[in-house]
DNA sequence: CATGAATGAGTCTTCATTCAT
DNA sequence: AATGAATGAAGACTCATTCAT
């Protein structure tokens, strides 16, 4: 784990949010310095590469869900469906409010352009699939939940659809007919749409005897 | 509907690939023209310029979905839930088989950039979830739906289930055991796996009294 | 043997001046640019990069090198000592009308940094002692030169003299009270005086008997 | 003469080097800085630019050789013949064993760059040639030596000649089947013949009347 | 006294596009 | 109708040097 000093943290931040508006190559590091307010050379001189910028991005946020998510499951207070309603949550919130991160992270995984960066949410992924199975196994075993279940599939769909319904935000604002609110409120109305109909979704998935 | 000549469709067909291999900005105008065996000017003078051939590619394709998916619809023969579960099918193995192009849609999306393709998709995506609600209303009066059942949320379940399957497919080969499958076995048992799962989910969005 | 266009040419030629003027490293693309009244990318567009700029400048001049040797050393109607004579006057004015190349030639040799000219080089001197021993030969069959004859060091000596000579010219215009002479004037006389003097060089290392 | 700090003395040393492998513009104060284990910062601080450092590195080391051959040639217990012979060996064991400086001064003298460095290396030249101007009129007047000697060229000869067997040592190492010997060992066999070969000149330079 | 942080100028190269042919 | 040649703009990056501490 890294330690970042606060100009990096800066140049970090700014690099987050020019990455996922504009994409990594549409993104110039002139962009990034007028943006953050510093010289162009010093992107180089922290970092050593606008590549490597794009790694501390990455290194930066992951740190920091990896151990929400930990933390979470690990938590004995909780009952195996009320971890998964509670991981759901989180999960919307998260993306949310970190869109820009997680548009980046899409992007990353659709060019397979830099290995370290793959093999960061590589890594992020499995733990939490593997963490995940463990609830689920002792949701089983408690025979709160049913014999199989398939946890990829499951987090595939938690992730694609918070994902899609923030890509296509803007898409379906007339046809839900919400043009009258406000940015926020659109927002805060979807994260409690897409919180019932995840757990929903999830309920079946893990009661349901097919 | 435009029509392009050979050496037009030989041209976005190696854009769709490219472009959805390395993005819009990674790729230039002379990896294509090298790959697609033709001269660089040859680009700008058959399509204007890079740009207008990015959007050449979605008309190209965005046509042909549209139909496909009007023609199913539409067909009187098949049952409300006959509908829905044959475009779960129909959508997996279209976007199974167009990786390349749903890469660079998504990445379209993502970027925001190009408001002409934006737009294009915008229209497929509206238009879809118009022609899902009739069904979803046909199955209502027969019977066979709930009342309430938010179609945006639904198809977005799709798309996103599909979608993130897709691109996270790799991270979890191992961690489903399929490290010995071929590339292409591994896809089949992936889409098989896919359409029982959205399909057991949309039956649940669709049925359960919550 | 590459053949090079006319505007290529003049892109060699430029470039071998400056790169003699002010080294390799310190002539800027743009430099050259300028002086050849060309734009910057085509330098890329037509050599690639700048290295190879360089070493198309040394296969453009190094040929031509290779060939005069040739010709002479093979010329049958000349007596081994006229041969040996002829090649000290051809390398004096080949030197001294090549002056900007063979300053390169001794850089490149200095710094050893690119391979592809080392081996360039190394192959014109290798071949050039090569053909040089059989001219001894014969000389000493035919009974004018001695038994013992180094080869490698005469021809160092050749070269050596003569450049020595070139880049010290210069610091020792006053010296040899040569101040009032032009620049032509200078080198004329230095020409003559080399001439001699090597002759003299030679004849000494093939007859006299140490 | 200017004295140098240890500190100062070591960046002079490694810039030696470097520059001799590199050339100068090749080396970044950067690599300095690493090689010497110094701060980056203290170029600047000491020798107030990289040009300043070479200047720097020509005092430190020309003032040394001129010490030494002002003793060898005002050595009065030595005959001409004896001083010439001599010269001709410490040259060859100094130029051998300070490789790196002679190469950046050729360098330098290549790319006439530096005007201060020019005029140092001059000045020790044009002392040279008179002081063996004064060893080669005592020997003509002792008759030892024949009249008309031109000592330039001469010097030019030895300086020469054994440079150009240290630029193009590797080139002839397989022509004279010197691959199985060690670096050192060839580097012994080039000193004694090359000993050998220039005394063999100068003698013939000195005495033979034409 | 010595240096880490910072920078503006400059580097080479690549790009999409144009234009004469 | 099609293209090879050419280019201006922009790209990421490195450099020697400065300055506050």
């Amino acid at each position: 784990m890294i330690d970042f000093n606060e100009k990096q943290l800066q140049i970090i931040e700014t690099s987050e949010r020019l990455f996922a508006q504009k994409g990594f190559d549409a993104t110039s590091v002139r962009d990034i310095a007028e943006e953050a307010g510093i010289n162009v050379a010093m992107i180089s001189y922290y970092f050593g590469s606008k590549e490597k910028l794009m790694e501390a991005v990455f290194e930066a946020k992951i740190g920091k869900v990896q151990m929400r998510v930990e933390a979470l499951l690990k938590d004995e207070s909780l009952l195996p469906f009320e971890k998964m309603y509670t991981l759901i949550d989180e999960h919307i919130e998260r993306v949310m409010h970190s869109q820009h991160f997680y548009r980046i992270m899409i992007s990353e995984q659709l060019t397979n352009k830099n290995p370290a960066i793959l093999q960061t949410v590589k890594q992020l992924k499995v733990r939490n699939a593997e963490l995940i199975s463990e609830i689920i196994k002792e949701g089983q075993q408690k025979g709160f939940f049913k014999k199989k279940v398939d946890v990829v599939l499951m987090l595939n769909t938690l992730l694609g659809t918070v994902w899609q319904s923030i890509i296509s935000k803007e898409h379906y604002r007339e046809f839900t007919n919400s043009q009258l609110l406000s940015n926020e409120e659109y927002e805060n109305q979807l994260k409690k749409k897409l919180s019932t109909h995840i757990k929903t979704l999830f309920k079946a998935i893990l009661t349901n005897e097919a």
